[in-house]
DNA sequence: CCTTCTTAAATGAATGTTCATTTAACGCGT
DNA sequence: ACGCGTTAAATGAACATTCATTTAAGAAGG
């Protein structure tokens, strides 16, 4: 039985560091806080990863890993396709937090090379499906890929404002509904 | 000739401020940057507003009154009203940006007084819509309100990643399209 | 019109605090 | 006993905020 392990500290402290960047962000993340979540000293946090701004990338990599393909597409029933990134997106507020954050602080960055791929699939797979006519052939596949996007999350963008307008159960069906008028040739 | 002139340095601190906002977020923004871009001295900000958070709230108060009613809901043509909500948001990107931080950042904020009325009036707008037949009645208004906005917003929203899909140009007929489909009856 | 007095505006260096990061010592497991 | 994992404390840079001082614009008085 290890008592000193590295690993399961490692692990900890990739997950104290979701919760904490997802409630402030990078800027406003504080190392000792972070620390005191994990159980670990904040020293520590040096020898895992390259400071903050190192704990940051490499939480946003784990996300990206583990989020693509999470949700494999299915183009012949986009409505419910939708509906399951948005059961996702709801099961794990925090990862959507995070990544809105990440947004925000990285603008600038270039999409990584696992998401840009995945979206090129997405898009094969609609085209395939307008040809077998289970998807309206009158648009683009991108259009139609970003509306299903959209509306996916829209209950992740709005705000307190917004959301309160429909009911946590609607919310659903709210997107799949909309997806199915929007994509049925 | 007034070479003093405090309100002309307040309005150049609050157009500096939102630059600064609009780029790093509240924790991320510099006093003595902000302060640099404004053309006065960091000191001066403390005899206009309550430190940086002061200025951030004031920064975000301003906006919401010049913003909300900027664009008033024609609710017997909501592809045309989504489709000016789109033309004002991309002609405002860094309002839109402070906007994504100030979400973030202020999260547990209540909805401000005018928002939730602005929002209010829209809902018995579209009732109206509803009742004269040109928007569809098998849904309830919130519901089409919240698939409107998320529609309009879409562009904000999406990174880099869904955005290079679709050319500027098409941007917001592929909003007004998308809203056409959803709201007639 | 000048000169002096008064008040407001503005500055920027000094202050004190907050925080990320480094360091040096400690002790567990082998 | 040795080396690695871990810590607590030390360090110092980065910042927000304060404040003593300077500068400018009127007001009062001659």
């Amino acid at each position: 039985m290890a008592t000193r392990d590295p690993d399961r500290k490692r692990q900890q402290l990739m997950e104290a560091a979701l919760a904490e960047f997802a409630e402030y962000g990078v800027a406003g993340a504080r190392v000792d806080r972070l620390a005191k979540r994990a159980g670990i000293s904040p020293g520590l946090v040096y020898s895992f990863f390259a400071g903050k701004e190192g704990l940051f990338e490499a939480v946003y990599e784990a996300i990206v890993e583990q989020t693509v393909d999470a949700v494999p597409i299915d183009a012949d029933d986009l409505p419910e396709y939708a509906g399951r990134l948005h059961d996702t997106a709801a099961r794990h507020p925090q990862v959507m937090r995070f990544l809105a954050w990440y947004a925000l602080e990285r603008a600038e960055r270039p999409v990584p090379e696992v998401v840009a791929r995945s979206m090129d699939e997405k898009i094969t797979a609609i085209e395939a499906a307008q040809r077998s006519g289970t998807v309206r052939s009158d648009k683009p596949a991108g259009e139609v890929l970003a509306l299903v996007l959209a509306l996916a999350n829209m209950w992740q963008h709005q705000g307190e404002d917004v959301g309160h307008l429909v009911t946590d159960a609607q919310r659903r069906s709210v997107i799949t509904d909309a997806v199915r008028r929007l994509v049925t040739p």
